[in-house]
DNA sequence: AGGAAACCTTGACTGAGATCAAGTGGACGC
DNA sequence: GCGTCCACTTGATCTCAGTCAAGGTTTCCT
């Protein structure tokens, strides 16, 4: 599927994560360390990374693609609670077995390490420590956001904030301006967004159809979404108003 | 309130949470920095601890009592957003603004630091840092868990989960055995479970109702629960029946 | 080109939990 | 002892999203 990519920035400096990902603060000596245990390893859409329960061999961070981790309950209710896009790190230092499944949403590619080097490096140097400090933390702030969303909104509110998430992550990095109306493609599948925001999927088609209508957004096919007005999107999700490009 | 909590541990080798909070790492010499810069704080049940959108003058561990973390929507919608316990961390190093509201939600004792100095010696001391990210990691497996909670499961679930996670915290705080029947005091208001679950205080007074009803649990007045048999509760909270108190 | 499999949309009906409303019970002050 | 307040309970009704079902598109395979 990707078969050039692992060729094509095998070198760090040249990575498109270089500066977001959990490496984000390393020097030059100890990216070199990085350099030597690190590893990529391409997945395709619908492919599983890791099986919850797994022994975890390796840690790593998104270059390109769109991940998820899902939880499921024994009679297939299935709630996504996480959703990996570049930069983003995977697994948890000092921890054996993987707490959740991660699937690869579209083609995937990841810079994995393997867990004991990783946590030895770790343990020597700061930066790495610090950043992923500083990256828990957000996706800390990100959880707790998504959790108003689950508890408290309703399904046009929940829908319209994952369209913001999808096009204010986008928008950060593309690094593109805030204004003027604002284009994307959804990542997901309606059955995958229904798992990120605890619906069905017909209930998401049903609210798509009905910002459509109203024209909240516009849709070329089912995935490819305009936003011709940001702040009215913002409104639509419930939130306060300015929310601030900060990330 | 509890005047005498101050002088009651000032000495942090005394202190309740010593081998729990953030400073669960810390040799003599580096709890002897904390120690100085560290001052005690009591909160009445009820009174806000920090508003949302403030200055963040200090970090902290929760001593004693129970704190909620809550996000509350234009129009009054509440969500809380996390529980905090003896030992957990509020605040985050690095960060200016309190992005939530911290309530007290029975009479706490909070052991606070003054953000800079905090940031200082954090920075200095990686024992601190690696046990604030071990903290930070663990608070996000809960978030985690709880977006099944809110995302996927009926009422009664989410009330008999609720339930589960204060026997067990309860219990690995006291140290006691799993086996035999379980008695708590619930430290939450209806409406704050209600919060707590993406519910409301009606349904949240139904369904304990139908819990005690059904003989999952026993009550005596309004607070005070019994839980004869734990994989009885785990099973109608539709987690995995062991579960395992690893924490 | 034809067929099958994903993926998505739409409609009709149902039901779990929200809403509105009334009432209970215990704690506290006077 | 009596009123008041607060937390909680219970009942009646309504509504939003789930369920069940049918049909439409697109893509990809043969």
């Amino acid at each position: 599927m990707t078969p050039n990519t692992l060729v094509s920035h095998s070198n760090c400096e040249d990575c498109p994560i270089r500066h977001r990902a959990v490496c984000a603060h390393c020097e030059a000596d100890e990216l070199a360390e990085l350099e030597e245990i690190k590893y990529y390893r391409s997945f395709e859409a619908g492919q599983t990374i890791i099986w919850s329960g797994d022994q975890m061999n390796f840690v790593g961070s998104v270059v390109s693609g769109v991940a998820s981790l899902t939880q499921t309950m024994e009679d297939g209710r299935t709630q996504m609670v996480g959703l990996l896009l570049p930069s983003d790190f995977v697994g948890r230092p000092g921890r054996d077995s993987a707490p959740y499944d991660v699937v690869a949403t579209t083609d995937v590619v990841m810079c994995c390490f393997r867990r004991r080097p990783f946590e030895d490096l770790m343990s020597r140097t700061p930066h790495i420590a610090h950043r992923l400090l500083q990256m828990t933390l957000d996706e800390l702030d990100a959880a707790r956001e998504w959790m108003l969303v689950l508890g408290r909104k309703t399904a046009r509110e929940k829908i319209a904030s994952l369209l913001s998430i999808i096009a204010r992550r986008d928008a950060s990095a593309t690094k593109k301006g805030v204004s003027g109306p604002i284009v994307f493609d959804l990542p997901l599948t309606r059955e995958a967004m229904a798992d990120y925001l605890g619906l069905t999927l017909e209930t998401v088609s049903r609210q798509i159809s009905a910002l459509k209508k109203d024209e909240v957004i516009l849709l070329q096919g089912k995935r490819h979404v305009t936003v011709p007005d940001v702040s009215r999107l913002m409104d639509e999700a419930g939130d306060d108003a300015d929310g601030g490009f900060l990330v």
